[in-house]
DNA sequence: CACGAGACCTGTTCGC
DNA sequence: TGCGAACAGGTCTCGT
């Protein structure tokens, strides 16, 4: 899916528009079309449609791999998954292929939710804590610590990969920039969690926050045929680089599964041991 | 608690 | 060319 720095990009573009539309907040949703009834994880489809009509976008935002919402009385939250995207276009525009959810807004305008394999869900519901409560840190949030950070670390005794990517632990990391932290900070993936000396714990926080970073700077990754208009997949230092040179020391990276996810790693500059 | 397998879905790519 | 398998940015649930 999208992960943190996709989802940032896309928030960032409803709320302050881009060259195909203007910006989203303030306009008022006038009628709302649902087209894969699974989409909405809840109300239920009977009750949604009156619910959210009449309701204003006051701010649009992120939280995790969550876009957020926020309307006059409720909170919509959208998780785009492996697939989703959010596209604007004239109301009379014809409906794309994939369209699951599609709100059309004062203005003409209608905001569509786009996923292709039907993973990502909606809620709509006056109490957002109830998603998002279990979520752990935003990496970027200077509130966390490398010391708080090294804590949590060390008290975990997992993989440090399938550590990274569960959302209770830290919010946000997905496949592409969990490996491309771990080979900046010259981390194995299989690495448990509490042997992490302080010094490692650092420095694979500063590699999170920097992968994250230059990703937002990208616009994100797009790869596969879901075009989001970001460059970062250009940029990928091992991410689907199998057999290709490290950049570091040329060494062909190597893929193997871990937690049934690809994982992509430098087998030289990210030593099991030590 | 930690891990693996399977489920949820569609589409592309790769090997035979 | 055709066809099945493997794979894909995520997360949930169930069994050991």
């Amino acid at each position: 899916m999208p992960e943190l720095p996709e989802v940032e990009t896309i928030a960032r573009s409803l709320r302050e528009g881009s060259p195909g539309h203007p910006p989203l907040a303030g306009r008022r949703i006038e009628a709302v079309h649902l087209l894969w009834q699974r989409t909405l994880a809840e109300p239920s489809p009977e009750v949604f449609p009156g619910q959210i009509a009449g309701q204003s976008i006051r701010s649009i935002g992120r939280r995790a791999k969550f876009l957020v919402f926020t309307l006059s009385q409720d909170s919509l939250l959208i998780h785009l998954r492996m697939s989703g995207d959010m596209l604007v276009r004239p109301q009379e525009a014809p409906l794309a292929a994939h369209d699951r959810l599609v709100l059309h807004l004062e203005g003409g305008l209608a905001l569509a939710f786009n996923d292709t394999r039907k993973f990502g869900r909606a809620w709509l519901t006056p109490q957002p804590e109830t998603v998002l409560g279990r979520l752990g840190p935003e990496p970027l949030d200077e509130a966390l610590t490398e010391a708080a950070f090294y804590q949590r670390l060390h008290a975990a005794r997992r993989q440090v990969k399938p550590l990274l990517l569960d959302q209770t632990f830290l919010a946000g990391m997905g496949n592409i920039y969990t490996d491309e932290a771990l080979h900046a900070a010259g981390l194995h993936p299989l690495r448990r969690a509490h042997t992490l000396s302080a010094a490692e714990a650092g420095r694979l926080l500063a590699s999170i926050r920097a992968a994250l970073q230059e990703g937002i700077r990208r616009n994100g990754a797009s790869i596969d045929w879901v075009y989001r208009g970001g460059d970062f997949q250009n940029h990928f230092r091992v991410y689907q680089r199998t057999g290709q040179p490290c950049a570091l020391c040329g060494t062909a990276i190597q893929r193997i599964l871990v937690g049934q996810r690809g994982t992509h790693f430098c087998p030289v500059c990210q030593k099991q041991e030590e």
